[in-house]
DNA sequence: AAGGTTTGCGGAAAGGTTTGCGAAAATTAT
DNA sequence: ATAATTTTCGCAAACCTTTCCGCAAACCTT
């Protein structure tokens, strides 16, 4: 079947194609007779204009590019919602794309979106994404960037985060204020700032309490990788270096150690504290139920793409730095009071 | 900052465009010295291909749109990223549409994408949608349809369903085991197939134990609107009839069907077991943990986008009908071994 | 009735890419 | 050296839309 264009209406009407295009946008030049039968016949012949070649005359296609290591994220899943509800609001529609947390794959999207003339970008970088020339790449051809989540000090951009350090501050804080004093540590992937800042805050949270940095239970878990993940578990647990908490950098993490440690007839939380990050939804299907530090992300979501349209509307820019406030989800994992389970 | 084109590099290099275009796809008919030459100068340019311009050459944007209800119900939380994965395989992007169960905004966001010529539609309607032009309008433009979750027989596509007739009448089943008789039925949407298939196990397997149909204690709920569930349910429970149990369309209801029932005093699942549908991770959360059946989102999500490219790579196409199986996840809102809370 | 204004419409360019065809240049053969 | 190839490249059309500019016809003025 033909696609049914202008000219398909021009020409059984018998009239020019600019007339059909004025006559459809109800251009005051057009006489209303004309108009009239314009209408009559587009609607008959299901005409769609489009999109495609009025894209290309504006150099742009109304959509925005939303770029994140894996959409079943809890963080993802739940900021997802906001940002279309915000572009939707605009007129925009939502390219999605996932990196699976891989530098090439992200760098191919990211050119994707860049040929396919986004209008914006919004993301949250793989966690082996240490080379940001695709990000400068970006910026040098004008496209509003926001970064969110998972920051990056090397580009300048506006930017959705939470306070990691101040999250990992307090959940150490309550492990302590629990008379837990010999608190592992799992790092997260290596160059994400997030990871860098909660271990920080970690840091500083034993620091205020003159509880010194035990490296032996400070271990780093690339957490997207199942069995390095175990690995790094049951290393620390091998070690024979005391503990009686664990923070970790994700629930996978955390949920990972939490299973192991049962296994290992560990009574949690009397034995050993857990407390992850993300507040995956599955932490409630575990026995005990884990403590997690929950983030704002349909609040996060919204926030960046509405910056994005910010930028997008706006000449002269002044790139934004949106700090939301994380919150502490306590469970059985970590609360004292409650009974060993078993 | 100008956009870098073909001519902008053909100038620069005094050859034609075509010469640069072929130049860049590695045509034979390229001497090697003008191919380095060009790509050279197109690496220090940034040039990136503009696909708008080549789309419109294709009639064809390689992307496919996949319009939902709400993103954030659990069944297209986990559907989306099988879609993407499989979208992902054949370089397609994901154009994704929220209708928020409204039939007007399904109908714009249909035309949306007809308009940018998304290559093809994977859908599950509103609530609401009771017209089906806009779908024809799909076929007629010879653009694949793939129907997901929420069918209507009034369109011929393939599609990936669930048996809800099968997965209604089990759960009734479980819940006649347990010596329930007087089981409460809560239909959804009028106009929703599924809603309608759930009914009809639910009859089946009451008319299959002897069980007549009590039209006292089932009672329809607009899931989307909390207010006319809240009513829903409410006057159910005022009415009088007698019930010691509840299925319902949707998790909504049954959740709040738990929480009202709790603040009558209610004994869950003593006095009264209920079962909700799509198991959403919050059933997780309530006390008592609510049943629920659940989907295999994800599979469903694989499934319908391999169905699009199944269509549009092959000439003369027969719809395919999938239908996935479902489970029932039984916890402490039905289980008759459970203690009453409190 | 001659000039000026308004009304209604068409021509053409622009946006960037691909590609068939033809032409010039370089190569080989005679 | 000329003819016959082969290699290398340019022209132009096509994809569809919007919009500036201009032109003709119809209207109004005095």
């Amino acid at each position: 079947m033909e696609d049914i264009t202008l000219k398909t209406i021009a020409t059984k009407l018998g009239i020019s194609i600019s007339t059909v295009s004025r006559a459809l946008k109800n251009h005051p030049d057009i006489r209303e007779s004309t108009r009239q039968a314009v209408y009559e016949l587009a609607e008959q012949l299901d005409y769609e204009p489009n999109q495609l070649a009025f894209q290309l005359l504006n150099r742009r296609s109304n959509t925005i590019g939303v770029v994140v290591p894996k959409i079943s994220y809890a963080l993802y899943l739940q900021a997802l919602p906001g940002m279309a509800e915000v572009a939707e609001k605009h007129g925009y529609q939502l390219l999605i794309c996932q990196t699976d947390d891989s530098y090439e794959k992200e760098v191919r999207q990211i050119h994707s979106l860049l040929s396919s003339r986004t209008s914006g970008v919004v993301l949250s970088m793989s966690a082996n994404t240490t080379n940001y020339d695709h990000l400068l790449k970006i910026q040098r051809k004008n496209v509003p960037l926001v970064l969110f989540n998972r920051d990056c000090e090397e580009i300048t951009c506006s930017k959705v985060l939470i306070d990691n350090h101040r999250a990992a501050y307090e959940a150490t804080s309550v492990l302590i204020a629990q008379d837990r004093r010999k608190i592992a540590f799992f790092r997260g992937p290596e160059h994400l700032q997030i990871s860098q800042k909660r271990f920080e805050g970690y840091s500083q949270a034993l620091a205020d309490h003159q509880i010194s940095l035990n490296p032996d239970i400070i271990k780093i878990a690339a957490d997207q990788e199942k069995d390095s993940t175990i690995a790094a578990i049951t290393e620390l647990f091998d070690s024979g270096a005391q503990h009686d908490a664990i923070l970790a950098y994700s629930d996978q993490i955390a949920q990972w150690a939490l299973v192991l440690a049962k296994q290992r007839g560990i009574r949690i939380p009397h034995d050993l504290a857990i407390i992850g990050f993300y507040n995956e939804p599955t932490n409630e299907l575990l026995d005990p139920p884990l403590s997690s530090v929950s983030q704002p992300a349909y609040e996060m979501g919204i926030k960046a793409m509405e910056l994005v349209f910010k930028e997008l509307n706006s000449t002269r820019f002044a790139f934004e730095r949106v700090v939301l406030e994380s919150s502490l989800v306590l469970r059985g994992s970590s609360e004292v009071n409650s009974l060993p389970s078993q």
